[in-house]
DNA sequence: AGTTAAACCTGGTTGC
DNA sequence: TGCAACCAGGTTTAAC
């Protein structure tokens, strides 16, 4: 479940209900996507501070007696969630992070395992840097103006579509709402970026932006009753207007929903009202 | 350098 | 019922 909105709404679910506690101690599952860099022993005693969110990774801040002493970057991958309780229940199969502090367990579940905790001695250090320092703007940062954005595209040759999940440019757009801003914008999403022009790159961006913003509100909705890691039920079904949608009538102009392969991903449009 | 495949995993669904 | 094939919300790494 795990695109920008997820994230985001993820993060605000345990973010101040975590800030300021203290950390017990670390039980650490089957390994992630990569080791957590650090023994679990030494962050205990460190002190949670406020959690922020990059692109699809969440940055947790700790400190030590007052002073900065790194901080957790954790990324949910395909398959993971993160719950934050304060009854710790027994861990399942799936449950392979859990950070037991003063006022609860933050613990991450993820069957597949493509998600990631790392601990980092700041955000702008080695390793959580190099993993932060390819990514785009944020999608609603005022800095990325429809003249910048256009111009980004240009640079491009791939597909849109690609170009746009790559989160090169922009960050947080995933599989589901990258084929929904497109469906939105009315653009074929194997439309090569650097032939879009400079009014339909300005309307993409406010597509990618109207998405993401919907799926932000309806994403508390969805993910409240969220339990197990395959939680894209109700309101997302309900929402999507192309994905998962393939050999149904585009809900605009009537004609076949199609799906195509893009970078081993599915990607769904409507070859009706989506233009190259 | 930029674009594209392969890799990492488990589990659910589909089809023979 | 069994089993193979395919599918899944992501991103790094290796290979053209």
């Amino acid at each position: 479940m795990p695109e920008l909105p997820e994230v985001e709404v993820t993060r605000r679910s345990f973010a101040d209900r975590i800030e300021g506690a203290i950390v017990r101690s670390v039980r650490l599952g089957a390994p992630l996507r990569w080791p957590l860099g650090c023994t679990p022993a030494s962050l205990a005693g460190t002190r949670v501070g406020a959690a922020e969110r990059r692109g699809k990774y969440i940055w947790l801040p700790l400190r030590r007696d007052g002073a900065p002493a790194g901080g957790l970057l954790l990324h949910l991958g395909m398959s993971g969630s993160l719950a934050f309780g304060t009854a710790p229940a027994p861990h399942g199969k799936h449950d392979h992070f859990d950070l037991v502090t003063s006022r609860g367990v933050l613990r991450l579940t993820d069957p597949r395992r493509f998600g990631a905790v790392v601990w980092s001695p700041a955000l702008d250090a080695p390793p959580a840097s190099a993993l932060l320092s390819k990514l785009g703007a944020e999608p609603f940062d005022t800095a990325l103006t429809p003249q910048a954005f256009h111009a980004a595209l240009q640079r491009r040759s791939g597909a849109v579509k690609l170009v746009l999940l790559g989160g090169g440019i922009v960050v947080g757009v995933g599989n589901i709402y990258a084929c929904e801003a497109l469906f939105d914008a009315g653009i074929d999403p194997r439309t090569r970026a650097n032939r879009i022009s400079r009014p339909r790159a300005a309307r993409l961006l406010a597509s990618v932006r109207a998405t993401l913003g919907r799926a932000l509100e309806l994403g508390g909705s969805t993910l409240r009753d969220f339990r197990d890691a395959h939680g894209m039920d109700g309101g997302y079904q309900a929402q999507a207007r192309v994905y998962g949608r393939e050999g149904q009538p585009c809900v605009r102009c009537g004609a076949l929903v199609r799906r195509v392969v893009q970078g081993q991903r599915s990607t769904y449009f409507c070859a009706g009202c989506q233009r190259r």
